[in-house]
DNA sequence: TGCACGATGAAC
DNA sequence: TTCATCGTGCAC
């Protein structure tokens, strides 16, 4: 299990630290975990893309506890999206997990954040967690870190201004698990 | 109290 | 490109 010090570091840190790690949820008994592959950095108060962006309020409250916390949350009404609370105490900042490459008991594919909360059972009675804690159902795992590290910018954030554009995705270099991949290899093949 | 919109995914 | 679906945040 990692340990409190990972998750103590500025996110941008953390992004890259976490790639190769594992995530694993034990649900009921059964272990479902896979290892991460796509993860962004959401750097604190002063990152419009960031939730805790417009201030403290009852959804980004997890975000201000220790790091090694979870924040897991709904979007589009649908999809929960787990989060790593990073940094520091008081100070709003995580890492998204976006995609995980599956190692066992995962249930349906794991390329997009929604889609491996749904796959590892993660939801929102999973906010607030604490991932450090060594009773807990749901932690990380040391891993080997990527070959090579790619980075661009985050999904879905366009309102956020110059922050849109900034560098704070991060993946494995050609990993068929990152998010979009596997859909555009359909889409190639399907064209011929 | 109402309403626009989102750190997505899937269908067309 | 469009839509499903609902909690949040902000306007009124």
């Amino acid at each position: 299990m990692l340990a409190r010090e990972v998750y103590a570091q500025p996110a941008i840190d953390v992004a890259r630290a976490l790639l190769g790690c594992t995530l694993v949820h034990v649900d009921d008994g059964v272990r479902r975990g896979g290892r991460i592959v796509e993860t962004e950095a959401y750097l604190g108060p002063h990152d419009r893309a960031c939730h805790a962006s417009k201030g403290r309020s009852a959804r980004t409250e997890s975000m201000f506890l220790e790091p090694g916390h979870a924040y897991v949350y709904l979007i589009y009404g649908m999809y929960d999206c787990f989060n790593v609370v990073t940094d520091r105490v008081d100070y709003p900042a995580a890492v998204l997990i976006r995609a995980l490459a599956p190692l066992e008991g995962c249930l349906g594919d794991t390329d997009g954040p929604g889609k491996l909360c749904r796959a590892l059972r993660i939801t929102r009675r999973h906010d607030r967690l604490d991932l450090a804690s060594p009773t807990s159902s749901l932690f990380l795992e040391a891993g080997p870190p990527p070959a090579h590290i790619d980075r661009g910018p985050r999904v879905g954030v366009d309102y956020a201004g110059s922050w849109a554009r900034r560098h704070l995705r991060f993946w494995a270099r050609r990993d068929p698990w990152v998010s979009g991949v596997s859909a555009a290899i359909r889409r190639l093949r399907s064209r011929g």
